[in-house]
DNA sequence: CCATGAGTTGACCGACCGGTCGACTCACAA
DNA sequence: TTGTGAGTCGACCGGTCGGTCAACTCATGG
């Protein structure tokens, strides 16, 4: 366990207030690393904020984690979620943005600090789950959102005729899975070439409808 | 972070010798919590043995992460994965076997436990792969052996006719992904019939043959 | 003019971390 | 009989962990 990362205080920091520097900051660092390895000092250090004063805004570790999942959540449903998900993009073309959006995004943080974050939720979810019964159901309940927006997407699909009727709830579950997995896969490899061969296989998996008899 | 789990020595171990004590009593733990959370400390505890005959078989805790690793591997290796693949079995039927025996797995798991663990190569996948290159290296080859099953699965099911021309390389790496996102998904809800539902989709995975103009 | 309280500060706490080490036991070979 | 070395033992190390706290600043409103 080498070699912690040398960023020191991004600039854009400077202007946010001390709670949000916390945030940014503790979120950028569990992303980067995991939960368990990164220590309310560093957060601290880095977000140039007093022990004292992160203890005024977040009772313990476990709030702070909790206040990253929602804050993250928050970003990703009005950020690239929300374009990927575009209602005016024809739907099974939103599935492609999605991934290349997945792409460009690992691809951008491995060119920049050299290895692939992954997905905060994935990663989380695999930490703590097992030990948090409160993070988990939160990480949990992000994935239920992200799940739907699959599911309105490929009833949308289906109504078009664009797509062989399916199970859309079970389908779409099983393509948010597939997009974390080659995620995971990517991350093992530290290469998020993965994501680009891989991803755009997300269109291919089908779940069928139960027998109606 | 809370409630530890509560096995104390499970009389299996008894008659191990020192070594292998500590290394089944790691794998256990790493794979019911996770990497960070696991102290040496309490391993020794479990395993009954003292921390000075621990640092005589293992250099560091990073070696013993290596050598659970391994040891996993090989267990897997000639275990359920060796029966999934059986070469006996219609190729197809394989990947229901082995979604069958993943399902079952987690499922007994969460019954003894209450919660289910995972995948222990996805979940120190990402919670180490971002701080140890080495750990993630030994990691990433355990999915490529993984994957090269696949693989094989999927050409002999060409071979037979059982499946329309695909790159069955690229696929193989998808059903693998897909695998895993599955396991994590249903770790995040806590629920191994996710596995059961959204698993069988895996025969559904496709990836074109490049074009060959 | 002062009271209030949100926010800041940094010293401090006990517990625990991974890891070290010198003393010890004891089977076995010379 | 004695030397050797693999394995055992547990006290001990410096450092870090999450978290506490009393003292402080300072803008606001009465």
């Amino acid at each position: 366990m080498t070699n912690r990362s040398t960023i020191i205080l991004p600039m854009q920091q400077q202007a946010l207030d001390t709670r949000s520097r916390i945030l940014s900051t503790a979120r950028e660092l569990f992303h980067g690393r995991s939960y368990a390895d990164v220590g309310i000092k560093e957060i601290c250090e880095i977000a140039q904020v007093q022990k004292g004063s992160f203890y005024h805004f977040f009772p313990s570790k476990q709030d702070l984690a909790m206040a990253v999942i929602d804050d993250m959540a928050d970003d990703w449903a009005h950020g690239f979620v929300a374009e990927a998900f575009d209602r005016d993009l024809p739907p099974l073309e939103r599935l492609d943005y999605l991934v290349d959006a997945a792409y460009y995004w690992q691809k951008a943080a491995k060119d920049l600090e050299g290895r692939m974050p992954g997905c905060l939720f994935g990663n989380l979810a695999l930490e703590i789950s097992t030990r948090d019964e409160v993070i988990r159901a939160r990480i949990n309940a992000v994935f239920e959102k992200a799940s739907a927006r699959f599911h309105e997407t490929l009833d949308e699909a289906m109504d078009l005729g664009l797509l062989e009727p399916l199970d859309s709830g079970a389908t779409a579950q099983a393509m948010l899975a597939y997009l974390e997995g080659v995620i995971l896969l990517a991350k093992s490899r530290n290469d998020p070439e993965v994501v680009r061969i891989l991803g755009p296989a997300i269109k291919t998996l089908r779940i069928e409808l139960p027998a109606t008899n």
